[in-house]
DNA sequence: ACCTGAACACCGTTCAAGT
DNA sequence: ACCTGAACACCGTTCAAGT
């Protein structure tokens, strides 16, 4: 009955998993090691027993954002929404992934996921159009997402009454689409010219 | 010839360039206000005469960088090229002004330049192929600069030898090209089906 | 108009020591 | 195997006070 001192003992995966829950409650910049530990009820300094830094931990959490990206369409704009989704399952996301990728953890399923739909639509270059298309959908998403989180605190850019996410989802689908390429036309497309 | 206390007065201009220099050098990461400051040769706190917030004068950097992008091209890769390498003119410029961008501040000055040329050359949804582009730019020109700056870290994915920055250029260009739509037809394109 | 000095409430990280 | 306690070198921001 009486409140044990800390019998809380945790692994990486109890770790991660309280991180990510913190991170979709305060946001990208309030996700401080000393927060997270307070969430764990450990000192800061336990952290580092399984995790060896903070930019770390934020890989890992990056690569279970990411690990959810469903694989194998063969519908490039729904891979893309796939992955966009995920981006949005979290707060911040967008944006922890992408300053994530450059240490190549998950980011590569994600474009690997994209690659195959092209491919197997008969696209050519899917391994650049598929490259183009992540780039394209980190970008949409960080701007986004971030947007969100500023209207809804409140910081309006002067005009007034304006709703901030209308048509993002028109230039997302367009974006997608255009870099795809002309998917009815299977291998070589008989280019037009006028 | 004495070394006076200390009789450098400063403006905004002045600490805006100084703070712009600093970020050049250390990275986004390492601009701290008590680094631009010390670059100044003030206290810290002297730096909220001149600005509210860090957010303020990171958005004023920002405004400064996507000012220097050339506007009134009637080339959409040209202009796309121009934003990309303003952002590239400074150290993690692209994720400065990407995560900025909420504020609404220089990226519309951006995508301004990018609905004027597609405009100009009779693209049909110019609005929204200008945002499209410019979220493929700003994600582009951002995972660029961290690979760029991860690779000259000595930080590698694991493969060893392999050019991170091979074909980038060409990803940018597919990406700009398949977004601007097909500039050969003028303005309702004779969209060809098998 | 512009800056100092001191303070407040925070950070990430290390490391010996505990169990 | 996992955590505490204490320390180190930092942060952004506020505010009275100086010139």
């Amino acid at each position: 009955m009486s409140p044990e001192p800390n019998p809380a003992r945790h692994d990486r995966e109890s770790v991660a998993r309280h991180a990510l829950a913190l991170l979709d409650e305060v946001g990208l910049a309030d996700l401080s090691m000393r927060r997270i530990a307070a969430r764990l009820d450990v000192q800061p300094s336990a952290l580092y027993w399984h995790f060896a830094s903070k930019q770390e931990l934020l890989a890992d959490l990056a690569d279970r954002i990411t690990g959810s990206i469903p694989r194998g369409s063969t519908d490039v704009l729904a891979t893309a929404r796939g992955i966009r989704d995920a981006l949005f399952a979290y707060r911040d996301g967008a944006e922890l992934v992408l300053s994530t990728y450059a240490l190549q953890l998950g980011s590569s399923h994600a474009q690997a996921a994209l690659t195959e739909a092209l491919r197997s639509q008969g696209a050519a270059a899917a391994e650049d159009r598929g490259a183009a298309i992540l780039h394209f959908v980190l970008g949409h998403a960080t701007l986004v997402q971030q947007r969100m989180h500023a209207d809804s605190h409140g910081a309006l850019g002067g005009d007034g009454e304006v709703d901030v996410t209308a048509g993002l989802d028109r230039v997302f689908d367009l974006g997608v689409v255009a870099i795809a390429g002309d998917l009815s036309a299977p291998a070589s497309p008989p280019r037009v010219r006028a």
